[in-house]
DNA sequence: GGTCGTTTCGGAAGCGTTTCCGTTCCGGAA
DNA sequence: TTCCGGAACGGAAACGCTTCCGAAACGACC
């Protein structure tokens, strides 16, 4: 009696629900030109029969794949896994599989753009917090399917991110009220990224808020690093062992902030009496720590662009440059400079 | 000329190469049976046309997806995330694509395994640092692929992952041999679990470390939270409250250690001079904020997890469980008592 | 009652592979 | 020379669905 419940197709179910294939297919699809009747018979058949439908089958009679790819510079970065689960969580709750495309270092990079391993094999790309150089851009469009991108750059496709120099602002002109004038900034690079795709914004913040405070740059208080908190520390110790050290630093995230702290730490000076340290992301850390930061909403930006892609894929229209607002958050490691 | 880069198929490649489609799919497979000349031949062709199969068509013939899932039930947290590069890196180099699955709280959960979206779509399944019920095995049999599991549990599946219970040891002898008596438990619990699932090794490893110094337990020392840093604060001032409050913490993961350490800061108190705190795990942020903990290999475990998989996909014989060894990591956040 | 427009539904042609059976070809043994 | 076994290769039947196109059914309207 009981079917091997292994070998059901949509023939068996429309046999069972007693139509034709096409209006199984149609029923199961919510498609145009089913009765509501029909249709609640099909799919109580279906759920009956505990029924899914081969997606290989559906994709290669011409259906959608049901499947986007997400491609990551990183993935146990806390910035880029809470991007990824806002995102994951609307596709999924949409019924979209995600494929997870790690690309990780300039070689793999060129390696993934080169090969396309995601073609063929998904109805959209969400490039996650990673700047598309031009050439990628155009293998990209080979694909054949339609793009976002999500937190961190204005591409060509649809997009949501945070505004870097804002940001950056927030961070600098808090440090500035707060009366420091000799500020020193660690800025930090992604290694994994080639140097011309990276963002620049949180860099430019630094030097604007300097300049519209009239305060002249000194060039020996800007370190850049690769991003990292022993990064961050290294870069922590040059500053230090200058004749003149900042009064602050501003610290491009987080990650490198507490680097930054470590070393002050270790080499007995106090946060903030001594030196007041401000970073940006708002990373989970930041508040068991009591360093303040510039929040920016992250897991909202993965939904974000979810949506957003759904929203194509439904063929709507979308917004194309999403911004999303930050928000300096106060905490216990920044203070007025001494005396 | 060129041909429409878009619409080339098989059998393209097939009549390009002057071989029928069954020899131009044998050669393009590396299968058994083709010359050497002709494979080279096909090959050589299909790069020419830069053509891709359809992975859609390969499936629905009789091959394999190409396609594992991963299951995990939190993304932003280090630890799963770790483990998921680690199995992400593997998996790919061998041209496998990674479903990710996002399973979070008890009812997504359980949608989970009663939808098994993941039916039909994938070769195996992998759950990462998720314990699997028994009802909820049944389920993942019924899709009929290879599963197995890493980080964090001795399952009936192939699994890697560590002896919880030594990790715990290994954190209780340091802080007995530093010669606390007075050793409070921040035992953490995953909210989004059930019960009846939840590892117990770390808090059985504090019981057998105290019994076998001969100490007797207070179980007003133990206390237990819901995963996470503000619940750890939360246990941490819950201890001081005490009338004679703890001489060190023993914290079930990082993050719980953090959190503690924030109370005690705010308290006035100082680690490790007035209280030790050890931590589980050795997140990036341990190294930054000079936790002492016990490290795991998480990444590995996701590598070792990725490797057993390919082993079973080819057929081949693979270990059933792994465990791979923790190791103490001194500090700054640990010392003898005071006086 | 006939005509026509709408809906609802079914037949069947693909979609691009894999693989089961054969068939052909070739060298060596008898 | 004939026969035979094995390697190399081809024909064609699935695989499970979507969708084009046309048929049927059903009212509405003249």
């Amino acid at each position: 009696m009981a079917q091997s419940s292994q070998k059901i197709n949509m023939a068996d179910v429309a046999r069972a629900a007693g139509v034709s294939m096409a209006t199984a297919s149609r029923a199961l699809n919510n498609d145009y030109g089913v009765s509501e009747a029909t249709r609640r018979r099909v799919l109580a058949v279906a759920e009956e029969l505990s029924y899914v439908v081969s997606p290989e089958a559906s994709r290669l009679a011409g259906g959608a794949t049901g499947r986007v790819a997400v491609v990551v510079p990183h993935i146990s970065r806390w910035f880029f896994a809470a991007l990824l689960e806002g995102l994951e969580s609307v596709l999924r709750a949409a019924d979209l599989d995600v494929l997870l495309y790690h690309v990780d270092g300039i070689e793999d990079r060129h390696d993934f753009f080169h090969r396309l391993p995601a073609r063929r094999k998904v109805d959209a790309v969400v490039v996650l917090a990673f700047p598309v150089g031009e050439e990628e851009q155009r293998r990209l469009e080979l694909m054949g399917v339609t793009i976002i991108a999500a937190g961190g750059q204005h591409a060509p496709y649809p997009n949501v991110s945070i505004d870097d120099e804002i940001a950056g602002r927030q961070a600098m002109d808090h440090l500035l009220f707060l009366g420091h004038r000799r500020i020193a900034m660690i800025a930090a690079v992604d290694p994994d990224q080639p140097d011309e795709v990276q963002p620049s914004g949180r860099s430019n913040a630094y030097y604007a808020a300097l300049r519209d405070a009239g305060i002249p740059v000194d060039e020996r208080l800007v370190v850049t690093v690769d991003w990292g908190g022993d990064q961050g520390a290294d870069a922590m110790a040059k500053l230090l062992s200058q004749p003149e050290p900042p009064t602050a630093v501003y610290a491009h995230s987080d990650e490198v902030a507490l680097g930054a702290i470590r070393t002050l730490r270790r080499a007995g000076l106090r946060v903030p009496d001594d030196i007041s340290v401000i970073g940006i992301d708002d990373h989970p850390v930041a508040e068991l720590t009591d360093l303040t930061t510039v929040r920016q909403p992250v897991r909202e930006q993965g939904e974000r662009a979810g949506r957003m892609l759904l929203d194509i894929l439904r063929g709507e229209e979308t917004e194309h440059d999403v911004v999303v607002p930050t928000q300096l958050v106060i905490r216990g490691s920044t203070a007025p400079p001494r005396g």
